[in-house]
DNA sequence: AATCGCACCAACCGCTGCCCA
DNA sequence: ATGGGCAGCGGTTGGTGCGAT
């Protein structure tokens, strides 16, 4: 029906963020918490909208958000869970708590569609030689394939967990240092935007440290402030916490902290209590929204111990609907 | 050195669903 | 029951940088 544009109203400024903006938004985040967005804008003085406003924090500030490339334990679970639930970004960010819809999205069609594209093609041409095809697998065998590759992310899991926690988590948080690297790792921050960008954020940086200092906070904001500027200063390298800050648990704004979520990863147990027929996707709203990510149905199919078990010689299967 | 094409990602757009009056 | 307002979501686009030619 023809309700009019929500951000259509004249004034209302689009593209870039510049880091005034951004420290504006987060300064009144962390004062006022998420939430309420259309109130942001009035109360700030930003001349966005309350959905810009809304997805730079989600996508961009927000706390918590892990920002590098997608490991290898990463990308897995993103290929199972696209093969699972299709093109729910929201659904499958919701099992990857540090990384946003967007992020995901952005990878899949960047990366990942093409790695499977090649893998299926290359898939194709070794079925032309003899192998079934894709299509003429049973259902049945289809799942069994697909409960195996994912047993087989799960495992990869496990094993870089073996490695130790802080090992695991440095993997998971790599490399951390404010900008995308994921194919491009030697990409200078000495892009014109990036440097600016950089550089300024720098100074939110500094300049949130010192109202964090100055400003008396309800208890909620302040723990909230504290991660937000954690992360903002991971996000820019200045960030100069010890290690053990930086494997701590990012627990904020609701969302699992990263231990957390690989602790209930690895210790499921399948007597979830959230177990019920609704509970298949009860996480596809994301976690940013209060609770902690509670294990689903899904999950338990993703990553009880029982599947996979024995059925190793089914790997590689290539996952259909590429 | 200049140009072109590609890759990447932040941000926008438009739709959907939920909530509330 | 209904309609408006809002948040959330997925698809798409535009700007920027890099590498190849």
């Amino acid at each position: 029906m023809g309700r009019p544009p929500y951000c259509d109203k004249g004034g209302v400024k689009k593209g870039p963020w510049t880091p005034e903006e951004d420290l504006i938004l987060v300064s009144y985040i962390q004062e006022h918490g998420p939430g309420n967005w259309k109130a942001v804008p009035t109360n700030t003085g930003l001349m966005r909208c309350s959905k810009s406003c809304r997805l730079r924090w989600t996508n961009y500030l927000r706390p918590g958000i892990k920002r590098g490339s997608f490991t290898e334990p990463e990308e897995k679970l993103i290929i199972h869970l696209q093969a699972l639930l299709g093109n729910r970004w929201a659904a499958i960010a919701s099992y990857l708590p540090e990384r946003t819809d967007n992020d995901i999205k952005n990878y899949w069609n960047t990366h990942l569609k093409k790695k499977l594209k090649k893998l299926q093609s290359s898939n194709d041409s070794s079925m032309s030689r003899g192998l079934s095809s894709n299509q003429s697998i049973s259902k049945g065998q289809w799942e069994r394939r697909l409960q195996t590759d994912i047993h087989m992310a799960k495992q990869a899991l496990r094993e870089a967990l073996s490695l130790g926690e802080t090992n695991l988590l440095t993997e998971l948080m790599k490399p951390s240092n404010g900008s995308y690297s994921s194919t491009r790792p030697s990409q200078p921050a000495t892009s014109s935007s990036a440097t600016t960008y950089a550089s300024s954020t720098e100074n939110i940086s500094r300049l949130l440290e010192g109202w964090m200092k100055n400003t008396p906070k309800p208890r909620a904001a302040q723990a909230n402030s504290e991660s937000t500027q954690h992360s903002i200063s991971k996000a820019v390298g200045t960030d100069s916490s010890s290690s053990e800050e930086e494997t701590a648990s990012v627990a904020n704004n609701g969302r699992t902290a990263v231990p957390n979520l690989f602790e209930s990863l690895l210790n499921f147990d399948s007597s979830t209590p959230e177990l019920s027929e609704t509970s298949l996707f009860q996480c596809e709203s994301r976690p940013s929204s209060e609770a902690q990510v509670p294990l689903s149905l899904l999950e338990t199919w993703l990553l009880d111990e029982g599947f996979g078990q024995g059925e190793m010689e089914l790997i590689d299967m290539p996952l259909g609907e590429f």
